[in-house]
DNA sequence: GAGTTTGAAACT
DNA sequence: CAGTTTCAAACTC
C-alpha cells in the first residue's frame, strides 16, 4: 500500500460575493508561494448546506487532478472541542511532495478543496492511525476577531512533525461550515488508514475553522459532494432530525438503455429545516440534468429570499439558497433557483429559474425588470404570473405553455438556456401529489406537443432534460413524493432520476400516476404504472380521497425493508404508513437504501423493472417475463405473480400443474367468482352512492329533533350546505376536467370530492350535536 | 389473530 | 447454476 498523504481540505463559500472568482487563502507564514486560490467557479460539484448532525460516506471519490494522487478519504472532523471544524483529506500518493495550489476535484469534476503544503509548523499533532480519527488540531481563535481563522496541520518539511498554521481568510468566505459540525466523506474502497502522519512522507494536514462571531444561523452550509459518473453511489446522508427537508439527487444517465425507476439510489441528499429560513442547494450532476424542487407549502408561502434583494432568492454560484420568512414584494412571491452550475455557464455567477406567483400585470413586469437587471447577460428565462407561462431563452425565444393554475399551488417554473445541457419544468408540488413522467425529447417538443399535456401534468412534476440538444435528449418527469415527507418530518424530496437518451421511466409512490400521460407519446416511455410489480396491479386504478394511489402497506419484519421481499422496495418507493419494523427504506436510511438498491442490481440489473411486460403476441397480451415457478398452487392463487397480475401463466413459466391457462376450467371457474364478487361490490357502491344522493336531497328545514327528542345531525343539511356541497362538487369536476383526467377519473374525482363534503357535513353535525347536548 | 403455506428472493 | 434458506404475503382456521 501506498504511503499515506495528507493533504488540507478548504471549503469556502462565497456567498454574498457572486462575481467573486476565488478566494485567495493567504497564509501568513514561511510558506512560500503560499497563496491558494480555490476558484469557485470550479467549485459546481458542491452544495453548501446546513451542517447539522453531518456525516456521511462520500462514495468514489477520485481525483482527476494529475499531480494530486490517489485521495483515499476526505474526513471532517468536528469532534474537537473548540468548536472547529476540520477538514482532512487523505491521500495516499507516494510522493511527499508540495501539491500548494493543487485543487482537489472529485470524480464528478467538482472541487473540494486546495491543498496546502510545507506550512509552518505551529504545533505538534498527536496522530494516529486510527482509520476514523481525524487529524485534531486546531488553533484557537480569537473570539473577538472578526476574521475567520483556519489552522492547518501539516508536516514541518524540516522536522517531519505535524504543524498547525493559522490561515487568515475572509469572513464572508466562511460562512459555511458551522462549529462543531463534522462532514466525512469516505472512500470506501480505499484504505482504512486515516492519517499517518509521522513519516516524512506522510504530511499531514488539517484545517480548523472557527465561526466565532462569523457564522449566521441562517446561513450554514456544507460542502456536498455529488454523483459521480460511475455507476457507485454518491451521497452524503444527513440526519433528518435537525433539518427536515431533504432534496434527494440521484444521478442522471445518458445513453443508457432505458431503465426503470429503481428505488431513490440517493447520490447526495441534502437537508434542512424549512422553519423560518431554510437554505436549498442545487447539486450539479455529472452527466445529467440537476433538478429542485422545493415544497411549496414551506417554500412558497414562507419563501422569499433572505440576503438577496427582496422576493427573490437567489443561487448563486455557491449554489445555496437561503429562504427567510415570508416576503412579498407588490404581492409577489418569488423563489429564483438557478439552473444548474454543472451546466458549467462561463461568465455567468448568477442564473435563475423564476418562480411567480399570480400577480398583477404591472407588478409582474416589474418584477422582470429586476431580474433582468439581476442576472448578467444570461437570463435564462422568466416565467409570468399569469396562467400561461411564458419561457423566454437567452437567445430571445420565447415560448408559452399553458400550465394548471390552482388554487393553493405555487407557480411552475421552466427552465431552459439555448446553449446549455439543462433544461427543466417545475411543476409546483402539491401536498400528497405524486406524478409520473415522461419525456418529450426536446424542449421544443414540450412547446409544439406538451402544451396540453403539460397541463395535465400534476403539480410537483418535474421535468428534466438531460442537454444535448437534438442529440436523442431526453425529458424525465421527476416526482415528488410530499406525503412522504409529510410523513417523514415534512422534508421536501427532489430526485433527480436515471435518464436516458430515448425514455425514463420513472416509478414512485406516485398517486394518480396511471392517470398521466406521457408528454412525448413518441417516446418509448414506460409507464410506473404499467405493471412495475405484479403485486399492485389489483389496486391499480383506485384512488384515495388524497387523491393518492393507495398502496398496501407493508409487514417486513426482518429486511428493514431493503431487499425485494419488500413491496415497496421493489417498487421503488419510500415505506409510508407502513407496518414494518426496523424500516430503512426511508430517507433518514438513505444510505443504506442505496447499498441495498445497488445490491439488488448487482445480483439482478432487471429487479427494479418490471415483472409483467408485453407479450410478443400484441401489444394487449401481456406476461409474466421471468414467469413464475409455482409447484402447488396451481397458478390459481395469488401466490402466484402471474395470476396475481391476471395474466395467463406463459411459457416462460416453469410451474408445475399450471392451471392458469385459457381453456382451464379451474381458471374459468375462479374467474366467474371473481366477477361475481366484483359485480356485488359494484351494486354496493352503486347503492351506497344512491344513499348519498339522497340524503343530499333532504329537506332543507327538517325536523330538528326526534320523537324523543334529540336533535338529529342532519339538521344541518340545509340549503346552504346542500348549495356549498354542490358548488365543491362543480369545482371538482371542473378541476379534473382541465386536467385532462380521462372520464373515469373525473367520476371518480367528483365523487371523492361528494364523500369528503358528506364527512365534513357529518363531522359538523356531530359536534354540533355534542355543544347542543352540553348545553343541554 | 395465530399459524400455515407458498414461492420469490437471497444466499451458499 | 442448482440447492437451500430466508422472507413476507397469501391463505386457512
Amino acid at each position: 500500500m501506498p504511503a499515506q498523504r495528507t493533504g488540507i481540505g478548504v471549503v469556502n463559500l462565497h456567498e454574498n460575493d457572486p462575481s467573486a472568482q476565488s478566494i485567495e487563502i493567504n497564509s501568513n507564514n514561511s510558506f512560500s508561494g503560499n497563496t491558494i486560490s480555490v476558484d469557485y467557479g470550479q467549485l459546481k460539484g458542491h452544495v453548501l448546506n446546513p451542517l447539522d448532525n453531518l456525516e456521511g460516506t462520500l462514495e468514489n471519490l477520485e481525483p482527476t487532478e494529475s499531480n494530486l494522487g490517489n485521495v483515499d478519504q476526505v474526513l471532517v472532523d468536528s469532534s474537537d472541542s473548540n468548536n472547529h471544524t476540520q477538514i482532512q483529506i487523505v491521500n495516499s500518493t507516494a510522493d511527499s511532495g508540495h501539491s500548494e495550489g493543487t485543487l482537489l476535484r472529485l470524480s464528478d469534476g467538482s472541487v473540494v478543496s486546495s491543498l496546502i503544503d510545507n506550512s509552518q509548523i505551529v504545533s505538534a499533532s498527536s496522530l494516529t492511525t486510527a482509520s476514523s480519527q481525524a487529524v485534531k488540531r486546531q488553533l484557537n481563535a480569537s473570539s473577538s476577531s472578526p476574521m475567520v481563522t483556519k489552522v492547518i496541520i501539516t508536516k514541518n518539511p524540516n522536522s517531519s512533525q505535524p504543524q498547525a498554521v493559522p490561515i487568515q481568510l475572509n469572513p464572508s468566505s466562511l460562512q459555511s461550515l458551522q462549529q462543531g459540525q463534522a462532514l466525512t466523506f469516505n472512500q470506501t474502497m480505499a484504505p482504512a488508514v486515516s492519517v499517518v502522519p509521522q513519516s516524512a512522507q506522510t504530511p499531514t494536514k488539517t484545517i480548523t475553522i472557527s465561526q466565532q462571531g462569523i457564522m449566521s444561523p441562517q446561513k450554514q452550509y456544507f460542502a456536498l459532494p455529488v454523483s459521480s459518473p460511475k455507476p457507485g453511489i454518491t451521497k452524503i446522508p444527513i440526519s433528518p432530525a435537525k433539518t427536515p427537508t431533504k432534496i434527494t439527487m440521484i444521478p442522471v444517465t445518458v445513453g443508457k438503455s432505458p431503465q426503470r425507476i429503481a428505488p431513490a439510489s440517493g447520490v447526495s441528499v441534502l437537508s434542512k429545516s424549512l422553519s423560518d429560513s431554510a437554505t436549498y442547494t442545487a447539486v450539479p450532476v455529472s452527466s445529467g440534468p440537476t433538478m429542485i424542487t422545493l415544497s411549496p407549502s414551506k417554500v412558497f408561502k414562507q419563501g422569499t429570499v433572505v440576503q438577496q434583494r427582496p422576493g427573490q432568492i437567489q443561487f448563486q454560484q455557491n449554489q445555496a439558497i437561503t429562504i427567510n420568512k415570508p416576503q412579498t414584494q407588490g404581492g409577489v412571491r418569488q423563489v429564483a433557483i438557478p439552473l444548474s452550475s454543472m451546466q458549467q455557464i462561463q461568465g455567468s455567477k448568477v442564473q435563475y429559474v423564476r418562480l411567480v406567483a399570480p400577480t398583477q400585470q404591472g407588478q409582474t413586469a416589474g418584477i422582470k425588470t429586476s431580474l433582468a437587471s439581476l442576472v448578467q447577460g444570461k437570463q435564462i428565462f422568466t416565467t409570468s404570473g399569469a396562467h400561461p407561462l411564458t419561457i423566454q431563452q437567452a437567445g430571445g425565444q420565447q415560448m408559452k405553455i399553458t400550465l394548471p393554475v390552482q388554487s393553493n399551488h405555487p407557480r411552475p417554473v421552466i427552465a431552459s438556456s439555448n446553449t446549455q445541457t439543462v433544461q427543466r419544468i417545475l411543476l409546483p408540488a402539491g401536498p400528497n401529489q405524486l406524478q409520473l413522467r415522461a419525456v418529450p425529447s426536446t424542449l421544443a417538443q414540450i412547446q409544439t406537443s406538451g402544451v396540453s399535456s403539460l397541463s395535465n401534468l400534476p403539480p410537483g412534476t418535474t421535468i428534466l432534460s438531460s442537454g444535448n440538444a437534438g442529440s436523442g435528449q431526453g425529458f424525465a418527469l421527476v416526482p415528488t413524493m410530499l406525503s412522504q415527507m409529510a410523513q417523514q418530518q415534512q422534508q421536501a424530496t427532489v430526485q433527480v432520476r436515471p435518464m436516458t437518451s430515448q425514455a425514463t421511466v420513472i416509478a414512485q409512490p406516485l398517486q394518480n400516476r396511471q392517470e398521466f400521460i406521457p408528454i412525448a407519446s413518441n417516446n418509448p416511455v414506460l409507464s410506473a404504472s404499467v405493471a412495475n410489480s405484479t403485486r399492485n396491479n389489483n389496486s391499480e386504478g383506485a384512488i384515495e380521497p388524497t387523491g393518492a394511489r393507495p398502496r398496501k402497506p407493508c409487514n417486513c419484519t426482518k429486511s428493514q425493508c431493503l431487499k425485494l421481499y419488500c413491496d415497496c422496495f421493489a417498487n421503488g418507493e419510500f415505506c409510508h404508513n407502513c407496518n414494518c419494523t426496523n424500516c430503512a427504506n426511508n430517507l433518514i436510511h438513505e444510505e443504506e437504501r442505496s447499498r441495498a438498491i445497488k445490491s439488488c442490481l448487482d445480483r439482478n440489473p432487471m429487479a427494479f423493472h418490471p415483472k409483467i411486460g408485453k407479450g410478443q403476441i400484441g401489444n394487449g397480451n401481456r406476461r409474466h417475463n421471468k414467469g413464475c415457478n409455482c409447484k402447488r398452487s396451481g397458478c390459481l392463487k395469488n401466490y402466484c405473480e402471474c395470476y396475481e397480475a391476471k395474466i395467463m401463466c406463459s411459457n416462460a413459466c416453469k410451474c408445475f400443474g399450471c392451471k392458469n391457462f385459457e381453456e382451464s376450467p379451474e381458471r374459468r371457474t375462479l374467474m366467474h367468482l371473481a366477477d361475481a364478487a366484483e359485480v356485488r361490490v359494484q351494486q354496493q357502491t352503486a347503492a351506497k352512492t344512491k344513499l348519498s344522493s339522497q340524503i343530499s336531497g333532504v329537506p332543507s328545514k327538517p325536523p330538528t329533533s326526534t320523537a324523543t327528542g334529540e336533535r338529529l345531525p342532519y339538521t344541518f343539511i340545509t340549503s346552504e350546505v346542500a348549495e356549498a356541497t354542490c358548488a365543491c362538487l362543480l369545482a371538482q369536476a371542473e378541476e379534473s376536467e382541465r386536467m385532462k383526467m380521462p372520464p373515469v377519473v373525473q367520476e371518480r374525482m367528483v365523487i371523492e370530492e361528494f364523500g369528503r363534503c358528506l364527512l365534513q357535513i357529518i363531522e359538523s353535525a356531530n359536534k354540533t350535536k355534542e355543544l347542543i347536548i352540553f348545553a343541554e
